[in-house]
Order: structure tokens, then sequence, then C-alpha cells
DNA sequence: GAAATTGTGTTATATTATAACATAATAATT
DNA sequence: AATTATTATGTTATAATATAACACAATTTC
């Protein structure tokens, strides 16, 4: 493995233009083999969430997409960004009201983020398991039943404290 | 203790009655001690959010407020809301873009909840050493160090299974 | 009681998100 | 290949959530 296939935000030796080409690679190869249509204007969004790994609000992405495409209107951001969420490429940060990439879509896993209020860069953890047996005790001890989970975590990372 | 003392929404035998009675007197309680100012607005705005154990958006409750103070705006429940995030005793619910009243904001806690998605009802954790021990352990594997969480999971109540 | 601080009133606007319906592109069926 | 059904996009309008800015009032401090 070399130093620039090193992933996320927090890692040193993040090179990010490989981030980039592995999400759209791996995009691509999960569009195909669940035969989902992977549209010109959902591939773009996709691609102007991975600019970088601070999220992007739906605006910010309609605002990108508008230098490129005149017409575009929130619809067609939102519906792309639907698409997106749906089929795991890209998480919505609820405490942001924002857009993040995956880099694993392909594997089935609740999205849980460290979030740096300082440079603004997100990590998503990998599906912690520590967590979500954690959260699965607090859960089963009133008798809930778990379906989907929103954790997200601010402070600062590693660089900015 | 009594039956009617049981707290919590998911709890079999809760008397809500209790629940609002209680919030208000630890919110009048707290206020003293800690020489806060909560004000007819403030303490309204605290009693129409413990109307029950949904989260209220800010909207459902100016209209609510508006019934009784026909000249309430937007920011007459923003700015009411805001000074009871900030001492606790309501807190944000992140997912839904609500509020929900919080039964021990005198002590420094982060919040967790439990969210129905059937019958809309919340409880929120009592500060979870297990989940706020996961998240440490997996913030700490990246040298980040954390301020704050949104912890919101998502399910079906015992009652709605 | 004057000054400073905090809270509220009021108007306007920013930001986030969706409804509704038309048209276009693609896929499936014949 | 033409027909039909389905999915995606274009377009306009509007809903829902949240804040900025400034005037005025109430309260606290000195
Ligand atoms: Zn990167
Ligand atoms: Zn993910
Ligand atoms: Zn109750
Ligand atoms: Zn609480």
């Amino acid at each position: 493995m070399s130093i620039d296939s090193i992933a996320g935000p927090f890692q040193p030796g993040h090179n990010h233009k490989v981030c980039i080409r592995d999400a759209m690679n791996i995009a691509e190869q999960l569009c195909q083999s669940k035969d989902l249509r992977l549209t010109k204007i959902r591939k773009r969004v996709l691609e102007l969430v991975w600019t970088g790994h601070e999220p992007a609000t739906a605006y910010q992405l309609l605002k990108k997409l508008r230098a490129e495409r005149e017409n575009a209107e929130p619809p067609t951001v939102y519906r792309a960004l639907d698409f997106l969420v749906e089929h795991n490429l890209v998480h919505r940060i609820e405490s942001l009201n924002a857009f993040i990439g995956c880099d694993h879509p392909e594997s089935e896993h609740v999205s849980q983020f460290l979030i740096c209020s300082h440079c603004n860069q997100v990590a998503e953890l990998d599906d912690s398991v520590t967590i979500n047996n954690a959260v699965s005790e607090e859960a089963n001890r009133l008798g809930f039943r778990v379906s989907d989970q929103t954790v997200e975590i601010m402070g600062l990372c590693a660089a900015c404290q």
C-alpha cells in the first residue's frame, strides 16, 4: 500500500486525488453491478461532493453545478442527492444540513462521523462495532428496535488541537 | 416511588402530568440557582415543548404561542429556544429539526435519544456511559478530541413493534 | 436616577427543502 | 421498429426552517 492510498482526511499523507479517483471508480462499479443509473447529473454531483472532505450543502453544490449547467435548479441537486444518499454513495450530516461522500458504499453500514469544528473536515468511522454495540445495548434495555442511527461527533482533529 | 413518578415515554405507567410539573419545577429551581431569567415567554415555550414527548418544531411552537400572544414572530420562539437549549432545559434533535424537553437539565450531560418512527415519541438516554465510552474509544484512535455529540437512534419503541 | 445590560417587538430576508406538472430519455414489450 | 411503460429531468412555484438588523422596553448595576 503506497502512501498515496492512505484514506481519510485525518490521516497523514492523505492524497485527495486518490480519494476522488477511487470514489468515482467505486461508484461506477457499484451502479453497474446493481443496475443503477449513474446519470451525468448524478455523477457530476458526486464529483462535486468529493471536492473535499468538508461537507457540502445542497445550495453550495447547486452553485457549482450552475457554473456548468445554467438551468440547474434546487430539484436538480436534491434529486441527485436523493439518489446518492439512497445508495450510500453520499451521506447526509444532520447537524450540518450537508452532504459528504462515502468511501465504502458497497458495504452495508450505518454512518458515524467525526467532525472537526476548526478545519471542518469530516471523517467517517468504519461502522464502529464498538459504538454499534453500545447503541444496541442501550436500545435493548428499553426494548427498542433500532432501524437507523445518527452519530455525529464534534470536536477537534489531531492537526487542529 | 409511586407509579406516577415513572419517567419517560416508553415506561409503562408513565404519567405525563407529572413530567410537566417536575420539568417546570426543576426549571424554576435551576434558573433561580444559576441566576438565569426564566421570563414569561421562555417559561411558556418550555411548557409548550413539554406538551408531550414528541419533539416540537419551532413553527409548531410559534403557532401555539400565537394563540395567546398575537404578536409572536419567529424570533420570539427562536430566542426562547436558544436560551432553553443553552441551559439544557431543551435539546435540539438534529435529524428532525425539532426540540424536546430535558428532564435533568441540572446535571451536565450530552444528549442521546431513542426516536420511535411510529409513535414519534422520543426518550432521552441517561447520558449513557456505554455509548460515551465507545465514542471516546473511536475518537482516541484517531487522536480526535470530542467536544460534543449528536446521537439519535431511530427505530420502534417496545409498544410499537 | 443614570448608565449598562438584557430581553422583546418588528420587519425583512436568508437558507433549506419539496410539490406539482410538463417534457425528455431510457427500458421493456409487442 | 413501433408502442408502451418507466424513470429522469426541466421548470415554476412555494413550503419550511432560521437569522439579521434595528428600535424599544425592561431589568440590573452603579
Ligand atoms: Zn481525500
Ligand atoms: Zn458510509
Ligand atoms: Zn411524559
Ligand atoms: Zn438532557
